[in-house]
DNA sequence: CGCCAGCTTTACGTTTACGTAAACGTCAGC
DNA sequence: GCTGACGTTTACGTAAACGTAAAGCTGGCG
C-alpha cells in the first residue's frame, strides 16, 4: 500500500532521454495512434502504460515491423474479450503473427551460421598469416 | 563432370516468380548495387550467384534491414582476403551484426511469449464461454 | 507483314517514418 | 523582467523502397 512505482508519469523528454528516440518521434507515434498520452494543460503526461507501450513499439521497431503492424501488435494487448467472434479473430492474428516470428527465427539461425563459417574462415587466414610473419622474422 | 546446376542462368521475370517480387524491385537492386547481372544485348542474365544473392536480399529484408545493411553483408561473403587491417575490420563487422542478431533473438523470444500468455488466455475465455454455453442448453 | 509478349530505359508518383524550421506558450531562476 | 530550458502546433523537407505509366526495341508466330 505504499508508494505505487506503478503510477508514475513521464515527461516527453524523459521518456525520449530513456528510449533514445527524439521527441519529435514520439510525437508521431502519437499521431499515428500507437500513444494516447493525458494532458496537463497543453503539456503531454505519459502513463506507465504509455511507457510499456513505448518498449512494445521499440522491440518491434528492432524487429523490422511497420509502426500500422506495431500498432495491430499492441492493441492486441488491450482487446476485448466480451465478444466471441472478436475472440477468435484475435487468436487468428496471434497465429499469424507467431508465424511470421518463427520465420525470423529460421533466418536469423541461419545467417548467425553463416556468419560463424566467416569468421572462421578469417580467424583461419589471420592465423596463417601470423604464422607466416613469424617465420619471416 | 555432366550438366552443372550452378551454372543455370535466369530470366528477370523467372527470379520475379520464383521470389515473388516484381521486376521493378529486381532492377531496383542493381541499381542499389545490390546485384549485377550480365547482359545479352540488352537484356538482363541473371547467373547461379545472382540467384544466392537474391535469396539473400529477401531473408535480409525478412529480418527488416534496409537495402543498405543487406549490401553489407552480402559483400562480407565476397570480402577480399589479401589484406589483414581489411581482415580485421570484417571481423569487426562480423561482431556488430551478430550482436544485432541475438538482440533480435531475444526480442522474438520475449514477444513470443507474451503471445503464448495472450493465446493462453483468450483459450480460457473462450472454453469458459463454451461452458457457459453448454449450462445454458 | 503485322502483332504480341517480354524486355528495356526514363521519369514522375507514393508511402513510411520521421527531420527540421518557424513561431509561440510557460515556468524557474537571476 | 529578461533569459533559457522545455514544451507546443503547423508545415514543409527528405530518404528509402519501390509503384506506375510512357514509349520504344526485338524475337517469334500465324
Amino acid at each position: 500500500m505504499a508508494l505505487d512505482q506503478s503510477q508514475r508519469t513521464f515527461g516527453i523528454a524523459e521518456l525520449a532521454r530513456e528510449f533514445g528516440v527524439t521527441t519529435r518521434a514520439i510525437r508521431f507515434y502519437e499521431d499515428k495512434g500507437l500513444l494516447t498520452p493525458a494532458r496537463d494543460g497543453q503539456r503531454r503526461v505519459y502513463s506507465a502504460r504509455d511507457h510499456v507501450r513505448l518498449r512494445l513499439i521499440m522491440r518491434g521497431k528492432r524487429l523490422g515491423f511497420s509502426l500500422d503492424e506495431i500498432r495491430e501488435m499492441i492493441d492486441l494487448y488491450d482487446v476485448d474479450p466480451s465478444e466471441v467472434s472478436q475472440l477468435r479473430l484475435f487468436v487468428d492474428k496471434l497465429r499469424t503473427r507467431r508465424r511470421q516470428l518463427k520465420r525470423q527465427q529460421d533466418d536469423i539461425a541461419e545467417t548467425l551460421a553463416e556468419l560463424d563459417r566467416l569468421e572462421q574462415q578469417s580467424r583461419d587466414l589471420l592465423a596463417e598469416r601470423e604464422g607466416r610473419a613469424r617465420q619471416a622474422s
